[in-house]
RNA sequence: GGCCCCAUCGUCUAGCCCGGUCUAGGACAUGGCCCUCUCAAGGCCAAGACGCGGGUUCGAAUCCCGCUGGGGCUACCA
C-alpha cells in the first residue's frame, strides 16, 4: 500500500508557523515511505478564504523547499484539490445519505439553535442538539418549505457503543456517544462544513495517514461516524500536540511573530526552519541537534512523536539558523549575500537596483561581519555603518572613547596616514595603525578602540582591521576627520 | 460546566513501552574562566528537573490509582 498524506489548509491567511510544521511531519512521513504528499486546499468557508492566502501559501512552502505531488497547482488524479471545486461531490454524497436513511433536513433556524443552545448553558446542561426534525411529517416538512426555511443536512446519529480511535501517536482514546448530537453536514446554503468535506476528501483521494494537530483530536470521533455512514474506514490518524507560546498558551498573533513568511523576512534560512521544526516534539537521535533534510526523512517515525506540548523556543531557533548560516558563508556566500540583500533593502540601505559591485560589497561585508549574523536582517542592525555615512553615534561610546583631546589627536593623525596612502585593505590598515602606535609609544588599544567608534559608532563590532579594508580609504579618511572636528 | 489530551532542568528533549546499568544524559538559554583590539564565534567549567500523594515491588523517572497543574474542543469556523 502506498502510503498518502496530506496538509489541508484553511486559506485565510498567512501560513502559521504551527500548520508548517504539521504539515512538515506529514511531508517527512510520506517521503520517508516513498508515498505521496498531497495538498488540499479547504476553503468551504468562503467568508474566511481569499485567493491571495492560497499564494502565499503555496509560496511559503515552496521557499521551505516542501513540495507536493498533488495540488491545486500541480494537479494529480484525485483532483480537483480545492474543495469550492469539489462542491458537486459533497451535495451528491449527502444525497447518498439522505436517500439511505443517514441523514436528514433540519429546518431550524440559526436563531432557534442558538436559543436551543443559550436554554441548555443556562440550566448548566451540555448542549446537544435536539433532533427536533429528525422525524417530521411530511404535513411539518411542507411548512416549513412553504416558510422559506432553508434546510441544513444533518447526520442521524443513533450510536451507542464508545467510539475508540486508535491514535497513532495517542495511543487509544475513547469517547463516549452520549456526548455527540446529529452534526450538520451541509449548510443551507448547500455548501459542506468541514467534518463532512474533510471525511469525503481524505477517502477518495485515498490518504492513508493523517497528521494533524491536537484541536482536530475532538472532531476524529465526529469524522468516525461520517466515515461509519458510508461504510468506509478511517485512515490512521495521528495527533500533534499543539505548539505553545511563552505563556504556555497555543501559540498565536498574541505572541508576536507566528507566520511562516516573517521569518522569512527576517532572514532565517528554510533548513534551519526545518532542523528547528524537526526538534520541536522529536528527536531524531541521542546528541546531535544537526540534522540534513534527508537525515530527517530517513530516520522519521511517526511514533517517535512526542505527547507533549512544546513550546516555540525563539533562542534555540536562532542559534540553529547562526550555525546553518555561518556554514553557508563558507559553502555558499552568494545565498547568504541573497538573504541579507532584501533585508538591506527593505531597511532602505540599499536601493531596489542591485548591481554586481553591490552584491560583491555585501559579501564582504558579510565575511567580516562573520559569526555575528544570526539571521539576515542582522547585518542591518549589526552593520549598518557599512552602508550608511549617517549611522548614530552610540552616546556612550562616544564617552567611553572620543571624549578624550588626546584620543581625537591621535585619530587625527591616523587620519593623515591613511590619507597618505594609494589603497586601504585589511593589511595596511594593520601596518598603519601598528606603526603609528609605535610611533606613539603607545598601546594598539588606545588607537583602536576610538577609531572603531569613530568609524562605526560603537564599541563593538568586527575586527578593526577588517572594518577598515571593507569601508576603504575615503569612507575611512571622510570618517575620522568628521569624529575629529565634530567632537 | 461537559468531553478529551498532556506532565523529566527556565526551554527543547533522552530515558518510560521491556522497572535495577539514572549519584537522570545531551542541547539552547544563564553564570564563570580561557582565547582576544571590542563584540561575536569557539574551548573548558558551573548551576539547573523526574509536579504531589498513595499503592505494586527486594527495588519506580519508568507499572497502577487519585490529586494538582497546564492545554484543547465544546459553531450552519477550520
Amino acid at each position: 500500500m502506498t502510503v498518502r498524506t496530506r496538509f489541508a489548509p484553511s486559506p485565510s491567511g498567512q501560513l502559521h508557523v504551527g500548520n508548517a510544521w504539521a504539515a512538515f511531519f506529514n511531508w517527512l512521513y510520506a517521503r520517508h515511505e516513498a508515498g505521496r504528499f498531497v495538498l488540499r486546499i479547504e476553503d468551504t468557508d468562503q467568508s474566511r478564504s481569499t485567493d491571495e492566502s492560497i499564494r502565499s501559501i503555496i509560496s511559503d512552502f515552496r521557499w521551505l523547499g516542501i513540495d507536493w505531488d498533488e495540488g491545486p497547482d500541480v494537479g494529480g488524479p484525485f483532483g480537483p484539490y480545492r474543495q469550492t471545486e469539489r462542491a458537486a461531490l459533497y451535495r451528491e454524497h449527502a444525497q447518498r445519505l439522505l436517500d439511505s436513511g443517514r441523514a436528514y433536513y433540519c429546518y431550524c433556524t440559526p436563531d432557534e439553535l442558538a436559543a436551543e443552545r443559550a436554554a441548555a448553558q443556562a440550566s448548566g446542561r451540555p448542549y446537544r442538539y435536539s433532533g427536533r426534525c429528525r422525524n417530521l411529517s411530511a404535513a411539518e416538512r411542507e411548512a416549513f418549505i412553504r416558510e422559506g426555511r432553508p434546510p441544513t443536512i444533518r447526520l442521524r446519529v443513533d450510536r451507542t457503543e464508545p467510539i475508540v480511535v486508535p491514535d497513532l501517536i495517542l495511543g487509544t482514546v475513547r469517547f463516549e456517544p452520549a456526548a455527540l448530537d446529529d452534526a450538520i453536514l451541509m449548510r443551507s446554503d448547500g455548501s459542506a462544513l468541514y467534518n463532512f468535506a474533510n471525511v469525503i476528501d481524505d477517502h477518495l483521494m485515498e490518504i492513508t495517514h493523517i497528521i494533524r494537530a491536537n484541536e482536530h483530536l475532538s472532531n476524529t470521533p465526529k469524522q468516525q461516524l461520517v466515515y461509519d455512514a458510508f461504510e468506509w474506514s478511517m485512515p490512521y490518524v495521528a495527533h500533534l500536540p499543539l505548539i505553545l507560546g511563552p505563556d504556555r498558551r497555543k501559540l498565536s498573533k498574541r505572541h508576536g511573530e507566528t507566520s511562516l513568511d516573517a521569518y522569512r523576512r527576517q532572514g532565517y534560512l528554510p533548513e534551519a526552519l526545518l532542523n528547528f521544526f524537526a526538534l520541536l516534539g522529536w528527536h531524531p537521535e541521542e546528541g546531535r541537534e544537526i540534522y540534513s533534510v534527508n537525515e530527517l526523512i530517513a530516520k522519521f517515525r511517526i511514533e517517535d512523536l512526542g505527547k507533549a506540548s512544546p513550546m516555540f523556543d525563539a533562542a534555540k531557533l536562532s542559534w540553529i539558523n547562526g550555525l546553518y548560516l555561518r556554514e553557508l558563508i563558507a559553502t555558499d556566500p552568494q545565498r547568504v549575500v541573497d538573504v541579507c540583500l532584501s533585508s538591506l533593502q527593505r531597511a532602505g540601505l540599499i536601493g531596489p537596483a542591485v548591481a554586481e559591485a553591490d552584491r560583491t560589497y555585501v559579501q564582504r561585508v558579510i565575511e567580516v561581519l562573520g559569526d555575528r549574523l544570526k539571521v539576515g536582517a542582522d547585518i542591518v542592525t549589526a552593520g549598518d555603518f557599512f552602508f550608511s555615512d549617517t549611522a548614530t553615534y552610540e552616546p556612550a561610546a562616544v564617552d567611553q572613547y572620543l571624549r578624550d583631546p588626546a584620543a581625537l589627536e591621535v585619530l587625527a593623525r591616523l587620519r593623515d596616514r591613511v590619507a597618505a596612502v594609494d589603497e586601504l585593505d585589511r593589511d595596511s590598515a594593520d601596518r598603519i595603525v601598528r606603526q603609528l602606535a609605535a610611533d606613539l609609544g603607545i598601546h594598539g588599544r588606545a588607537i583602536i578602540h576610538p577609531t572603531r567608534v569613530a568609524l562605526t559608532g560603537r564599541t563593538t563590532g568586527p575586527g578593526l582591521f577588517e572594518l577598515m579594508g571593507v569601508l576603504g580609504k575615503a569612507r575611512v579618511v571622510q570618517r575620522l576627520g568628521r569624529a575629529v572636528t565634530a567632537l
